[in-house]
DNA sequence: TTGTTACTATTTTTT
DNA sequence: ATAGTAACAA
């Protein structure tokens, strides 16, 4: 991913650290250790510098997985520690794989003997599996995805007769989130956030909610950390056990820490106090999941003798590109600081341009891409990265039209669809009939006519006697309770589990899981659905099995489906990338392109609402991650129209724009298709972009009357173009290509405030409308 | 109980 | 514009 180009002359210009003697060593370890060479000095600091706690500052496109990765060959070829004794941490399973690809390339067998190598939650797993007693769990413990946790809650939320839709579960979902994250059980809640849920509720349905999991023997994300952490803290021993075994810390992106991650990582260090966290605060784009910037710009006070060592020297893009995006971040105050720099030459200059809507931005950046195509650029090399992912849907509309081949990475993930979820929650109730959640959500899936009336029922009974759902269901199928109809498909689906139970110990698992789709008439259900979907959901049912064949058995694979799998179908071949910019974090393209740079998309609106500046300065730093994911080229766009929820604005470009620097910027002319219309009006929008001040964007409410006599309350973001740069007047009747007719209501600089036939009131700048 | 229709609220990023 | 939900009819 970020590997730099193993250069020929190894020692670098980086500047060097240390005394001269420190830095003989360091030069004699580079002929002795053959994996140091090609590291430049501070890389070799970083590998070297394995005692006590370390923190490498590593900027955009530094080799920053190479030093990690290379830090543990070296210790381990040292001896300094057996490959079970090192815990290295990573955020996405994307980021532990690689890091186990590279390991292997250095040291071959050894990355098999990496137990502890994985993500924060496949390691909270790991540790709670074996000590689940002591968490008040059992080691079987499920865990639940976000589906589960929401039906849950919602169901809590029922039972409190709270109304659904003033306290949406999806709220009470993040609020309990963002707790956890903060390490927050329900007895430590703060009474005054407590109170942000339903009237004060809120810490109740908290405690319910744990109350209900520890029934259910279930936990859910956040409780992976939030009860490791309580298991060691609770029990001095146990973490006494956990201390020796750790040998090196290796914690990968620690920008991206929230608070229960921060809590356990000190606990843990405690132990040798051999840390090395890696991360770019530059790069901490995660604030809104619970992510701390502030653990990294603290880590010298938490770890003191704490050494830090700044990567600096860039691998990656060329001048313009490293300058543009460099410059971008000097606009955040919050930040450690740090100045990349590349020996490379400064290559092609970062393009900018201004379109129409954003079918039009995505026919431009299909031509463009079709252009580099024939000139033979790698599909492969090439990203749009765009900001949210509705955004996405305009590049596949065209590219689909254009036949240009793309993937979209990070859609919805393939555990995350219907048809696997659905036959995952077959397989776990198989393996589990406790499950009481998945149990709930395939009892009538096929339709079996047992829906809500019976499911009532079957609540009741469990609840009074305290059982799962499936054993109610045993004990009612023997009864009078259930009307004759009910009972019969409910004994009939109770059978066939106890038949698929009674395979799991003797037939292949592959087999016996397209058994369970065939039998449970799953399969029937989308063969007989005439939907579009319907056939790939099938293929996607049988990439599953062939997926589970990789694994030993059922648990097995279970076990991975909840944490580790994303599979991607279309990941082969020669394909253009679609992407957020918070999924790029981490790769690494030759031509990027970055559409939707308009203020309330990019920066987002919620962000600026919600979180003021700390919000703004996220979202640069989200701009400067996806300006150096580019190796090549940048290009950079904004369209002066677009629609958001349905209707149609006129955005003012990002502030980010302003903030790149003019001389590495060449701004680019749409190639007009339609004559000099274009281009005239484009003159004017530029002028405009490049002179908007934005330090104190004033919002004006305008309140107008409108034609037929109402009132009309309108936000119009002004732009600061002095006096009125046209000759319409209020009240005048104009024609829009896009909007038809309609007439001024107030007049802003260049900008018209209409009120549109047909289409409602639009705010739109004035050489996009005609006099009629 | 199921399927339809109408309405409403919801639109960032996700381990 | 869309999805998800609630109310209603078959």
């Amino acid at each position: 991913m970020t590997t730099p180009k193993a250069k020929s002359s190894a020692p670098q210009e980086t500047p060097a650290t240390g005394s001269l003697s420190e830095r003989a060593q360091r030069r004699t370890a580079q002929t002795a250790l053959p994996y140091l060479q090609g590291l430049n000095e501070a890389q070799t600091e970083a590998v070297l510098t394995t005692e006590g706690p370390v923190l490498v500052l590593a900027g955009a496109g530094t080799g920053k997985t190479r030093v990690l990765t290379t830090r543990i060959g070296h210790i381990l070829s040292h001896g300094k520690a057996r490959p079970n004794e090192i815990l290295a941490v990573t955020f996405t399973n994307k980021a532990t794989r690689e890091m186990k690809n590279r390991i292997g390339q250095m040291i071959g067998e050894a990355v098999e003997g990496m137990p502890w190598l994985g993500t924060f939650h496949a390691i909270g797993v790991k540790i709670l599996r074996r000590h689940a007693e002591l968490a008040g769990l059992k080691s079987n413990f499920t865990i639940l995805d976000m589906d589960d946790s929401l039906r849950l809650m919602k169901q809590l939320i029922k039972a409190e007769n709270i109304d659904e839709k003033r306290w949406p579960p999806r709220r009470l979902s993040s609020l309990i989130d963002g707790w956890k994250n903060r390490g927050l059980t329900p007895d430590k809640v703060p009474n005054g956030e407590a109170f942000s849920f339903a009237d004060g509720r809120g810490k109740d349905l908290y405690a319910a909610y744990q109350k209900r999991l520890k029934e259910l023997n279930a936990v859910d994300f956040g409780d992976l950390l939030l009860e490791m952490n309580r298991l060691f803290l609770e029990n001095p021993d146990l973490l006494k056990q956990y201390h020796s075994r750790f040998k090196y810390i290796l914690v990968d992106e620690y920008q991206d820490t929230n608070i229960a991650q921060y809590i356990w990582l000190r606990l843990i260090a405690q132990g040798t106090g051999n840390i090395c966290c890696v991360g770019d605060d530059d790069q901490a784009i995660y604030g809104w999941r619970g992510a701390e910037v502030d653990n990294i710009l603290r880590f010298e006070k938490d770890f003191p003798g704490a050494k830090t060592i700044r990567l600096e020297r860039n691998y990656r893009s060329t001048g313009h590109i490293l300058a543009a995006a460099s410059s971008l971040i000097t606009h955040n105050q919050e930040r450690l600081g740090k100045t990349l720099h590349t020996d490379d030459g400064l290559g092609e200059k970062l393009t900018l341009k201004c379109l129409w809507d954003d079918a039009e931005e995505a026919r431009n950046i299909g031509d463009e891409i079709e252009a580099l195509q024939t000139k033979k650029h790698a599909l492969n090399e090439i990203a749009i990265l765009v900001r949210a992912s509705f955004q996405m849907r305009a590049f596949e509309d065209r590219f689909v039209t254009l036949g240009l081949p793309y993937r979209v990475i990070g859609g919805p993930r393939f555990y995350e669809r219907l048809e696997i979820k659905d036959a995952c929650a077959y397989f776990d109730v198989a393996l589990n009939p406790s499950n009481d959640l998945k149990f709930e959500r395939i009892i009538n899936t096929p339709k079996r006519g047992l829906a809500t009336a019976t499911l009532e029922v079957l609540h009741h009974h469990a609840r009074a006697r305290s059982i799962s759902l499936y054993e109610a269901a045993q004990e009612l199928v023997e009864t009078e309770e259930l009307r004759p109809k009910p009972r019969g498909s409910l004994r009939a689906l109770l059978n066939k589990f106890d038949e698929w139970r009674r395979d799991i110990e003797t037939m292949p698992h592959t087999e016996l899981a397209e058994r369970i789709l065939d039998d449970s008439g799953y399969t029937q259900m989308w063969q007989q659905d005439k939907s579009p979907q319907a056939q790939t959901r099938l293929e996607n049912l049988k990439e599953l099995i062939r997926y589970m064949g990789e694994f030993e058995n059922l648990a097995g694979f279970m076990e991975h489906v909840s944490l580790v799998m994303d599979a991607d179908a279309n990941s082969d071949g020669d394909r253009v990338n679609i992407m957020t910019l918070h999924a790029a974090k981490g790769l690494e393209f030759d031509t990027v392109f970055l559409p939707g740079w308009e203020e309330g998309l990019f920066p987002h609106q919620r962000s600026l609402d919600e979180e003021g500046r700390a919000g703004l300065e996220e979202e640069r730093r989200l701009g400067y991650v996806g300006i150096t994911r580019a190796k090549k080229q940048a290009h950079i766009s904004f369209t002066q129209n677009r629609r958001v929820h349905g209707n149609w604005q006129s955005p003012l470009p990002s502030r980010f724009i302003d903030e790149l620097p003019a001389s590495h910027v060449d701004i680019k002319e749409e190639e007009s298709n339609y004559g000099g219309y274009v281009s005239s009006r484009y003159d004017n929008m530029s002028m405009n972009y490049s002179k908007t001040n934005y330090t104190r964007q004033p919002t004006t409410k305008t309140q107008k009357q409108s034609p037929a006599g109402k009132t009309i309350e309108g936000t119009v973001i002004s732009s600061r173009t002095s006096g009125p740069t046209t000759s319409y007047e209020v009240g005048e009747r104009i024609f829009h290509q896009k909007f038809g007719y309609g007439s001024i209501l107030s007049i802003t600089g260049d900008k018209l405030s209409i009120a549109f036939e047909k289409s409602g009131n639009k705010n739109v700048l004035a050489s996009f409308v005609e006099r009629h």
